[in-house]
DNA sequence: TTCCTTATTCAGACTAAGTCTTAATAATAT
DNA sequence: ATATTATTAAGACTTAGTCTGAATAAGGAA
């Protein structure tokens, strides 16, 4: 998607940043992405495409991509954090069975709804949100 | 409080596990905790009352104690997890600001309710959640 | 009570996510 | 073009969280 690109680019601009091809590297690289992965799963999926991006440049780039909406904080393990490109799908949410670790993706218009009057009363931008449910699947629990 | 050493006992039995003693120290540790801590902090703070216990065991215990109620998840910043004890305050989530690293508090029962529905509707049974908003305060947004 | 089985504990080594440092590079302003 | 300065790469570093193996102790059986 050009347009995305060109979104980005305004959005750097705006922000005085500088427009790197190391960035217009990761929002095509990530734009590409399926699926949740994180830091370490991401260089190595952009190497294997021929983009060449070191890790600590995606981490310094990370709250960028946030807030710019190009990333989207997927959920955390115990350990590490994974994402997923935001225009993959819609929004969501994630519920995590902590016996055979499935993941259920959920959308839910009035969380949403709720997390924007929160952040409106307290006089927060909201850049993005860690929404995570831990329990156990109808399985794990038999 | 007896009473929530009598219903943790029970709830230990119950589940097949064995009283121990670290068990009992990490309840009533806890108990006394205010604010937020993660596993290192509560480790040299018990330590510091009397009660020893390892930090692996700490961590081997965390899904129990949260499960029983104990212990909270509170949020998680990029590298570590923060707890709390559960019966300090009423639920709540976390809405975080990414510039001065403030934390707001804050409860909302129609959140509460959708994240019922939603692990109902898949089966769920629900132990804890992490839920925390990030964003910009007003003081940094400018 | 005493013994036996086995879950739990401790100590400390280990792994790896995330951060930091320094020198080199390259995007922007002049 | 040149200077300024943000950004980058490489790799060392820190430490949250995990794992291992030997020691301990809870709970059941006799």
């Amino acid at each position: 998607m050009v347009k995305d690109r060109e979104r980005f680019e305004s959005f750097i601009r705006g922000k005085g940043f500088r427009l790197t091809g190391e960035r217009l590297k990761l929002i095509d690289g990530i734009r590409r992405q399926r699926g949740h992965f994180n830091v370490d799963i991401l260089v190595s999926r952009l190497k294997k495409q021929g983009l060449r991006v070191s890790r600590d440049t995606v981490y310094r780039n990370l709250p960028i991509l946030l807030e710019a909406g190009v990333l989207a904080q997927s959920f955390r393990s115990s350990r590490d954090t994974y994402y997923e490109c935001a225009r993959s799908k819609a929004h969501h949410d994630h519920l995590i069975c902590r016996g055979c670790e499935k993941i259920v993706e959920f959308k839910d218009a009035g969380i949403e709804q709720s997390q924007k009057r929160v952040a409106k009363v307290h006089s927060f931008k909201l850049d993005y949100h860690c929404h995570q449910l831990v329990g156990l699947c109808k399985k794990c629990r038999t």
